[in-house]
DNA sequence: GCACCGGACCAATCTGTACTTGGTTCAGTT
DNA sequence: AACTGAACCAAGTACAGATTGGTCCGGTGC
């Protein structure tokens, strides 16, 4: 080419070039822009000389790339389901309950407004099992499906969706030994309690006093979690 | 087999066997049992009357089943990320204001804990972006731009994974000519000043005002919508 | 020494394919 | 009438291969 003639000067030609694929006319629907191998050989310059005017462009705010997906003009679009997923075993404890602290009293609410008999009486039986479990499992097992059959009642399919991607984080991660130890004798009973309370809450469609019973609940785990991080010897990743 | 002698037998049998599997100590850590063709290779009997004996298991509540995951004791484990995906195709308009009226306050709420000046720079440049743009497809880009970026301030890697989960649904669904139809130029004007005062409700770090800010917005683009639907000839899935 | 090119390699992502598994149906057997 | 075996379907999983941006290195021409 004539890349001896001017020297630098591949690049400026370049950004001008791609700059006019960014025109809503011109981009296709998903907003994505050729790769740039694809670009390299369409304007004849090298990929170096395309990286360089994209960076410029993603500098602007104009376009915004991703390793193995590709460049698009504008902001990013959300990446796959699947992707997603890997990234979350690096979540910490208090990351989780952050989330959960948001999302699961206003789905105690919402199942308080929607639940009906057999919904409660389902509830009932799994604090129950929960309850009456002798080994660490079957707690853990049954506080789970208790929590997720509250999400089950708030019948809205994206909200148990959301709930499931909590959930699988906080069965991966290896916090059951953690969360068992801060299981005392006195607070287990004092769980069973706060269990009662939100089924009773939402047996008796009270959506205040579920959304806020549920807030109680996962607030006391917190801090009797909380509690035993700084005593116990173990950080917690 | 002796399915001759004993008519009728055949499940029984093989239910009490299949019980046995239930303990914990000879379950796996996934909790999984044997498929059912393998516990009917096993056990000597059909697989009809596997199915049966794990039919009274299911309505006990011992077990749970997932058509393409198998079987478990106890609770059904959550399904995965990529799974679920598809159901969500389903989520009404709704469904998903539901959620995002959950998530979205508290996401404000902490990102004005935690975003730095910078941060607020982004999300200024933003509003900017969103409330110049001419075109529809550009306003809905910069503001979903600028709702996912509040939830990268947060600084919480799952709830932003969470927050991506819902912006995906409700990126696919097709209710961008809805929306649109609801941005009329006075609602402009109105959401580019809320979008102003989240804004600067983070940059001034006042969680509370930050977290009303983001539901005050949330609450008057859902009512716009709602309104549009009940004047607007079109229902909405 | 400088700017560029070509190529190679890596890591993140996406895609498609083949397999597994519970759900269902149906003809055959005793 | 009850069970069996087999086939098929639909939901879910798991794995491999291709694609793509990110990075690095040696070569070329001035």
């Amino acid at each position: 080419m004539d890349a001896t003639g001017r020297p630098g000067d591949n690049s400026p030609t370049a950004l001008e070039r791609i700059r006019a694929l960014l025109h809503p006319e011109t981009l296709p629907s998903d907003r994505r822009l050729p790769t740039e191998r694809q670009l390299s050989e369409d304007l004849g310059v090298s990929r170096r000389s395309v990286r360089r005017a994209l960076d410029v462009l993603e500098a602007e705010g104009r376009i915004s790339r991703r390793r193995g997906a590709g460049t698009f003009a504008g902001p990013c679009p959300p990446l796959n389901a699947s992707a997603m997923s890997e990234r979350l075993a690096e979540s910490d404890f208090m990351g989780v309950m952050e989330v959960r602290l948001s999302i699961e009293p206003p789905l105690a609410e919402l199942a308080a407004l929607r639940a009906d008999a057999r919904d409660a009486e389902r509830l009932d039986r799994m604090t129950k099992n929960a309850h009456h479990s002798q080994d660490a499992d079957g707690r853990e097992l049954w506080d789970s499906a208790f929590h997720r059959t509250i999400a089950e009642c708030a019948g809205n399919e994206l909200y148990l969706a959301v709930f499931d991607l909590v959930d699988r984080v906080r069965q991966n991660a290896e916090w059951r030994q953690l969360r068992e130890r801060a299981r005392t004798h006195s607070a287990l009973s004092l769980y069973a309690g706060q269990h009662d309370a939100i089924v009773e809450s939402i047996r008796r469609r009270d959506p205040e006093r579920a959304r806020e019973a549920m807030r109680t609940h996962l607030s006391a785990l917190r801090e009797s979690v909380v509690r035993m991080m700084e005593t116990g010897a173990d950080d917690v990743g």
